[in-house]
DNA sequence: GGAGCATACTTGTCTGTCAACCTGATGACT
DNA sequence: AGTCATCAGGTTGACAGACAAGTATGCTCC
């Protein structure tokens, strides 16, 4: 049996090296990309193609085309990141809704790591909890955030399930604003990067429900956290909030 | 003071004829769109400026083109729930990615409708739950399908969360799909209508573990149902595929 | 110094050509 | 009769080349 050779389209594959290219920081925000003939020469492809794939990347929104002028990165747009933000701003959504969004992705997540995860999945898992570890005893909040995504991103990848890492993806830009106010808190650092071990633990165990179960407790708790310090009277209770043990039996 | 000029791209009002055109039904959806060099003689342009207007609404998922066939006006353009669709389409997402995502939601909706529905929101579970056996009494497929839809999406109502509910509502195309084929297979509608009540009877019990069980169950029967109906060695198993009890304990 | 112009560079559009692909019909072979 | 290969027609995919039109920059000339 052959391996099916890709029948995407060279204008979409363009296209991803392009905004590939401009996650990974080679083309700067706002700067200008190089001309269409030239990205042409460099792809080795025909101009039409490349049109065809900025076009769509203008339509994503993640650059700008100017007559006369040129290409240009638009300014801090991930489009596929921030893809709910949007809608999420413009309907009021609250931090409990986002707290179980979370909590029902990543505790499916968790569950299916436990039974896919491979070896080298499991160390690299040990290994982010133990930056964010360093992280959390350096007292180094942006780098506990960025370690905690890494994280959870990672047990996301484990599960193998790209739809699911997708979704996540898509309301990142959301949690990294939860994450900063969670992970302010005192003490929280401590207590994620104990909860991260608890998931690894049940990962590496090969328990689902356990890992569902240490997923769904560590997500909670910094809600709860979060919840409890704010000002009296300004708790978000304007619905029931369930504990987490409603998740669990 | 003169008006002024349209600076737009070609492409670009191409491409609103063209919607507009679907908007008034002047293209029926799902139906073929003239061919590329018609179009470009009809509207009196080349058939580049043509081609990059449909890649455009391809983005936009307005419309759809296959190499070889034709470009085709893609069914309930809603653009804002079908979100995904292009990206699924371009990453070769397999069925058991989309059950696990909607187990995930699912089965959350679920617990979280246990601990907030109302008894209007129950009565509406039940009434909707009794259109769906009447219309798997008449052994109408169309109408299996449609009441199936309504009936989970009145549970992750229940739920109370928008946002919960917007990631659902941006996968309902696939979906769609994924019911049709399921519901399709004899006794199939029989044990969905089952698997509905014993959620609606955990959710009146107000029994959040239970709810969620409930739906993960029912949601993970109708996968495997689908899988064994498959022609011997063609069963997806690619990838471990974790039994519903992983999700549980 | 400032107005106007020349020039180079950029994107916008068209034309023509060929390749790759899908569908359905035709016909040969079993 | 049924199955398979082949072919023809129509469609999108990709390319090269050319020219038009917009923008910015530097230069000349006053």
């Amino acid at each position: 049996m052959l391996d099916a050779i890709p029948k995407r389209r060279l204008a979409d594959m363009i296209a991803d090296t392009i905004m590939e290219g401009v996650r990974e920081g080679r083309f700067a925000s706002g700067e200008q990309l190089p001309a269409e003939p030239e990205l042409a020469r460099q792809l080795a492809v025909g101009r039409t193609s490349v049109r065809e794939a900025l076009q769509k990347l203008q339509v994503l929104g993640v650059v700008e085309v100017v007559r006369g002028r040129g290409t240009f990165v638009r300014a801090g747009t991930d489009p596929s990141r921030a893809m709910f933000s949007n809608w999420i701003a413009d309907h009021g959504i609250e931090i409990i809704d986002l707290v179980e969004v979370r909590l029902s992705i990543e505790s499916t997540a968790a569950a299916l790591a436990a039974s896919r995860a491979t070896a080298a999945e499991l160390r690299a898992l040990e290994r982010l909890n133990g930056a964010h570890q360093e992280a959390a005893d350096a007292a180094d909040l942006d780098e506990v955030v960025a370690t905690d995504s890494r994280f959870h991103a990672a047990v996301i990848e484990a599960s193998r399930n790209p739809l699911l890492l997708r979704l996540y993806e898509a309301l990142a830009t959301e949690l990294t604003e939860f994450r900063r106010r969670t992970l302010a808190l005192p003490g929280a650092p401590k207590r994620s990067v104990d909860g991260h071990q608890a998931m690894i633990d049940a990962i590496k165990a090969g328990a689902p429900g356990d890992a569902r179960r240490a997923a769904t407790v560590h997500v909670w708790v910094l809600y709860e956290e979060i919840d409890a310090a704010r000002p009296r009277g300004r708790q978000r209770r304007k619905r029931t909030i369930a504990p987490w043990t409603a998740f669990e039996s």
